[in-house]
DNA sequence: AATGAATGAGTGTTCATTCAT
DNA sequence: GATGAATGAACACTCATTCAT
């Protein structure tokens, strides 16, 4: 009977890869301990369940994101910088862990409604973002969030291009393009809803 | 005669909206059978599993997009028509049958692997569309796959969005302005590689 | 088709011999199905959980054994005739299947809580025999409650003294001396109360 | 210092309570080291399993019982009297810790078969001191295990019902009532066995 | 062909017990 | 001596799949 510490770390490591690779429903909780080293027992001493697990994982990269693009929002002043930062800043967290971010994407499926809605997502940043720049006359009128949409989509799908091997190279080579190319995409929809 | 496909009809209604709304893994048989009105026995005379009738829906549905977006790039001459009609088809298609379309957003992440590599998907297509506009000059010179990728995020995240109830409205009504924003993230990410 | 009702009818014989042997929590459902010769699977389409198996055992018993006293209130005439045919019925049901009557027994603190609380227990035709008795003069005024845990501790403890095999023979012998003995606790909680 | 003595006090009253209360199998090590404010290891330094504590409650308690009922046996001179103090005896101790006694009525079904044949138990006290009775001319002849059995459900049912809540009120205030009731129904055992 | 009872491997979770600190 | 993290063998229950009718 072998003793090991650093359950956590371990254990929340071992959940991200799995989960990134199979999902939260195709992975089971002996998969994740065994992976981790750790017995299945050990665990539930720090989750309550493997919901939990996977909520816990994901809420604190979800809502940190969304936060940060906060910050940038707060620390740049018209949308072009913003734009860039925030797709800089989400292009690092791929390069950093794609294993989770691939996870995020995934398990946004089943975790998004349990997101309680007074919290700061992402979504929200980007949001605010266009209707920061709306209202300054950078842009035309647009709806924030079918701009947000765009915005996301861009730099997003191309993540998933990434984790699927369609595109290869740290993502953050490719921040400037794709910040740009939301930018025109947001100016697009402005003009379109003229 | 009419029985059986009447049977296979309703059992492919009932897994896509149970799909879409809970996660291939988290619908069981029992629940697909039970919707549908027919016995599980039943169901394994049309589908060997589970997994393949998920799978069967799945392929259908994405190898269809991707036949139906190559013959708009045949049809249509240049990138903007061609935009213009793709957009356009992928929001009817959402619109008439969200829950499809839900579930091809998420089943994807475990099912894309699956789609042989010699098959046209929808991103073969886009992919094409955009290299035909460069080597035609249209555009500067693109990674296509990378535009196909802004191309297909500005969409589908619209229809994520909608999914969400972030956006309300059919989706064709914002065909428009999502394919002059395609158009525009292309261009821009065009000027970026220059 | 023959199938199911065999499974049931060897299910609960198997959980009533194991559940009167080890207790409720004693047992797992694997034993069960062992001692049944039927797959753990098969168990649940009989019986949503284990509690509901045992709730279920329980209460058929324990609610048909009220059921049968009352019946027996109801057809004889005088406490003394009553208490005899209850406690010949008791005897009787204990030699029948001293495994249920044992189950009984030691599940009772368990799900007695669960028993609806308009529904006619043992516990309630012996206070109304004893009641009727009081209210026709037979005997002097006793609380019913109180005559009832006398005659039916007399006639259980009995019964638990045989299944510890500090008594032997079949309970029916036994029944008429605990009849009067039954007869004479009632009459004497009476005297005290005057 | 204090600590140990304190810690197994505490232990107990709390696992006296919980196991009255949900039964032995419904609590678990945690819940009485989280009542009795102590950890689960100090636990085990106290009694080797939790099998084990609860065995050593109840065997405490059941064979002081018995003690106390030989020595009620043996301070007084007949039947009467003989029963009049072990009734009030049995009553004060339900009145003076209930939960005790509840605990001891549900553990009986498991525990009672790990009693050495050799000890005094309850059901000695009371058989023998109906065999003196018989014995003595006091009494016809009867089983003493029978009669003991009467006395004791007398007793320990109207116990029961009073844990139920049908019967409300200090038990030792029916204490004279239920000796009465007890001699009574030995008296009349011996008549039917004559 | 259709049914639905039966199967049995697998799941998430609990918990008595151990042991390093 | 006391703690509480770690263990691992249960456990109740689910469900994709099979098969007799």
């Amino acid at each position: 009977m072998k003793r090991s510490t650093g359950v956590k770390a371990k254990v929340e490591r071992a959940a991200i890869e799995l989960f990134a690779a199979r999902g939260v429903d195709g992975v089971s909780i002996g998969d994740i301990a065994g992976a981790a080293g750790v017995s299945q027992g050990a665990l539930y001493r720090h989750y309550p369940s493997k919901e939990d697990l996977a909520w816990s994982l994901f809420s604190a990269a979800y809502l940190r994101m969304g936060g940060d693009l906060d910050a940038i929002r707060q620390r740049y002043p018209d949308l072009t910088t913003r734009l860039a930062a925030m797709v800089a800043h989400v292009c690092a967290l791929y390069d950093e862990d794609p294993a989770l971010f691939r996870f995020m994407l995934l398990a946004q499926h089943g975790l998004l409604p349990r997101v309680p809605p007074d919290r700061r997502t992402p979504v929200h940043a980007v949001a605010d973002a266009v209707r920061d720049a709306a209202l300054a006359g950078e842009i035309a009128a647009v709806t924030p969030a079918a701009a947000a949409a765009a915005v996301m989509g861009i730099v997003l799908q191309t993540a998933l291009f990434h984790v699927y091997g369609r595109l290869t190279g740290p993502l953050a080579a490719r921040a400037p393009a794709l910040a740009r190319a939301a930018e025109a995409a947001v100016q697009a929809l402005g003009n379109g809803e003229r």
